[in-house]
DNA sequence: AACTGAGCCAACCGCCGAGAC
DNA sequence: AGTCTCGGCGGTTGGCTCAGT
């Protein structure tokens, strides 16, 4: 039953390779190219392990590897990524030609940890220390303000919290009370904010990864973005690209302003993410975007993208107040979407959600 | 010169999904 | 259907280097 053991484990060697062993696997290589790595120790006659041969080719012997220092380029990339979407260190290392997974997590933990650090900047949030001490200070105080969300409050406490990211701010914020993040992003979509949301002009659904950067999720997007979707990005990817000037975490939760320029440019725009995923492997599916452009209008569309146990939906409303253009339906295609959204996560997580996760 | 601790990074560990058997 | 390996991934560690004392 089974295949047989790639190699004896007990017996293969270990610890740091030498110069002989890299000649031999890149003899071997270049002989035969890459393919199954079990077989690579016996065929090149190394005494190693065939995880441990691929993981010296990928890691330092791969002709296209860069084992220079990084340039503050790629410095400044690494740190926008990780803000984007945290330690999904090979995605990072895709954007980085000439890096590995383990180069650039290596850099995170060694130097841009400490340099973000030291420049009072949580390397885990990206958001500034002093800030997260008020937001602390902020949430403990607010014990009394989730009377009125019932069973969806209780709910999200099932969403692990280290696996939830939510990035947003109420379209006026006015209104902005501070609350935990998983609440508070809920209270966004499903309540009194919805009731507010009197100018929704276009409700779009996103890849936000794409969104980032072409290419950048193409593993994770590859089968359900739809046309939809690649024609409202473009105007945000200005704001996400990581090399420009968007900060995922000015739109944290407890932000009262959603981005730079926000009150300049009177803006009605409102950005979330929730991330709940069970498989660290998984990526974000959706990003759901609203733009404002106008006070009545609205139009939605929706790509959904789903993958393994993990669900994650991001929320972008965006516009100017002053324009104008369609719509009566709109705030009816809004909520379809959450509740469309709340029907996935109740055939996700039928044991969560059962029962207790109604919106309205 | 000898010791110590911090910094660094290559390599390992352990988990997961996909697929072989 | 169940068990196992493979390949990929993120987290962790062992050991080397070097600056400071």
């Amino acid at each position: 039953m089974g295949r047989p053991p790639c190699c004896d484990k007990s017996n293969v060697k270990r610890g740091l390779w030498t110069a002989e062993e890299d000649a031999k696997i890149l003899a071997h290589v270049s002989n035969h190219g890459i393919g199954n790595w079990t077989l690579v120790p016996r065929k090149a006659g190394l005494n190693r392990c065939g995880k441990s041969c691929r993981l010296r080719w990928t890691n330092y012997l791969k002709p296209d590897l860069k084992h220079d220092s990084f340039t503050p380029q790629e410095e400044e990339l690494i740190i926008n990524l990780h803000k984007a979407i945290g330690s999904r260190w090979s995605l990072i290392a895709k954007q980085i030609p000439g890096r590995t997974d383990n180069d650039v997590k290596n850099y995170w933990n060694t130097k841009l940890r400490k340099k973000l650090s030291k420049m009072g900047i949580d390397p885990v949030t990206h958001k500034p220390f002093s800030q997260i001490l008020s937001d602390y200070g902020n949430i403990s105080g607010l014990q009394n303000s989730t009377g009125s969300h019932g069973s969806l409050n209780k709910n999200i406490n099932y969403v692990e919290p280290s696996s939830v990211l939510l990035t947003g701010s109420f379209p006026n914020p006015d209104t902005m009370i501070r609350r935990p993040k998983a609440e508070q992003v809920y209270d966004n979509i499903s309540n009194e904010n919805i009731a507010s949301w009197d100018c929704p002009s276009q409700f779009h659904v996103i890849n936000q990864f794409e969104t980032i950067q072409p290419q950048f999720f193409s593993e994770a997007t590859s089968s359900s973005c739809s046309s939809s979707s690649s024609n409202v990005t473009q105007s945000s990817q200005a704001q996400i690209l990581p090399s420009s000037s968007f900060n995922c975490n000015e739109f944290l939760l407890s932000d009262p302003l959603p981005f730079p320029g926000f009150q300049q440019h009177q803006d009605r725009h409102f950005q979330g993410v929730i991330m709940s995923s069970t498989n660290s492997s998984t990526l974000a599916q959706t990003v759901l975007q609203l733009d404002f452009a106008s006070e009545n209008d609205c139009a939605f569309n929706q790509i959904s993208q789903e993958g393994g146990l993990g669900l994650e939906s991001a929320f972008d409303f965006g516009g100017q107040t002053n324009q104008r253009s369609e719509t009566s339906s709109s705030m009816t295609s809004f909520v379809d979407a959450i509740l469309d959204k709340d029907s996935e996560m109740r055939a996700e997580f039928p044991d969560i959600l059962d029962g207790s996760f109604d919106l309205f």
